[in-house]
DNA sequence: TAGATTGTTAATCGATTAACAATC
DNA sequence: TAGATTGTTAATCGATTAACAATC
């Protein structure tokens, strides 16, 4: 029996290093389209179906998985449940995580009540707004709902519920201030909608959506094709 | 004088094939921080500068320029204005880009009123939702404002405006049939909130925003350091 | 066993980086 | 001319793909 792969040192298989950005970011893909199957009353899948449904080919597909383990069946295909709760503590979403969102404009109010976070693990537990206006407005049903809070109570907000994740949906001129007190009060992670280029120290991940962004790439591509249409 | 690099065969330079996505995924970020500087009184720039408040290395700003043609001078650095314009002539931006947004909920709502697009160029020419109790309802001041506009008429809307970029922000479940919707329509870009997978004939483009997708990115990650933390 | 499908290898492709000649 | 900085080259790195041996 030759030692093709050394068991892992660490007690969690998948805690191996050298799982690439590229395919950590398609693990939610695969996660919420195998969870949408298992809804469905699907035991199993191919990596052929699980990666037409997915939208990349079967052979990326079986590369990223087999970074996680090996956890499918030769000839049979990988068993939807399993597979799931195997994404999902590769990725994290077995434990839940405290979410602050700072900015309650239209933005991030729709945040606030996007119902795809509290499915996956995420909690929202502070929402903070500089309006004075705004402050004291409560968002959702009684029970669960929030009430938004001063700008000035961040700190306190972040150190009494753990938060290690906020979302900054402010203007972009409040938002590197933000970002530098949200670092400070033990925020390591930031998902920044405010469009302009975050400073952080080392070891605070940022991931920024950029609408603008996202219309400009279109647009490009519309661009070639218009260019293409006009030469035939 | 060696010919070190043929003139394109037609009129724009900045026409020639093989600029990279990612490059492209780049360029908005330029555009924005140049336009920034601009505003600010800037009149040239190094790699070096543009490169630091990009959050890029400058030999990657400067390979990524270099694609779009040679407009900086050696020994001096870029003229902010004339890059600015250059880069927007490249993404499309010195054109007119109609986009309709479909599902007026909290996010679409959001979207209509981003002051991001108009500025860059983005003229949203239509909304539309599903729900009877919100088709009327007036988004925007007068002069400027859009009314929401029935479901049923996405087809109209689409031919009467010519726009063929379409913003869905519906529930997941009614995505697919807008998207079909659209394409059939004429719109061949698409930018995706809803978290499904969207099935589009070759040709159309779909970019895709994914909230929760971005969270699960950040806790993999937050995972990682809270395990490092503990090692250590 | 025969058929199917995984997990992995090796080849290919593309993007990033470092370095520097060209040139202002 | 001396100093600065671009544009480009070549090396490196990483991700994708095709193919297939392993194995259910």
């Amino acid at each position: 029996m030759p030692i093709e792969q050394g068991v892992s040192p660490r007690g969690r298989s998948s805690a191996r290093r050298g799982i690439s950005e590229a395919t950590v970011a398609r693990l939610p893909i695969y996660h919420r389209v195998l969870t949408s199957m298992a809804d469905r009353g699907v035991t199993t899948v191919s990596s052929e179906e699980l990666a037409v449904a997915s939208g990349v080919s079967s052979a990326k597909l079986r590369k990223d998985l087999s970074h996680l383990g090996s956890y499918g069946t030769r000839g049979v295909g990988y068993e939807v449940d399993y597979l799931v709760y195997q994404i999902a503590r590769e990725l994290g979403l077995t434990q839940d995580w405290p979410v602050v969102i700072i900015g309650i404009g239209n933005l991030g109010h729709a945040l606030a009540g996007y119902g795809g976070f509290a499915s996956r693990g995420f909690r929202v537990v502070g929402l903070l707004d500089s309006d004075p206006a705004r402050v004291g407005e409560q968002l959702g049903q009684e029970p669960t709902g929030l009430a938004i809070r001063p700008l000035s109570d961040l700190e306190d907000v972040v150190r009494t519920t753990d938060a290690s994740i906020g979302v900054i949906a402010t203007p972009a001129i409040a938002a590197q201030g933000v970002c530098d007190r949200l670092v400070a009060a033990g925020v390591t992670s930031i998902l920044n909608f405010a469009p302009v280029v975050l400073n952080t120290p080392d070891g605070v991940d940022v991931r920024k959506v950029d609408l603008a962004t996202e219309l400009q790439i279109l647009a490009f591509h519309e661009q070639r094709k218009s260019d293409a249409r006009m030469r035939a």
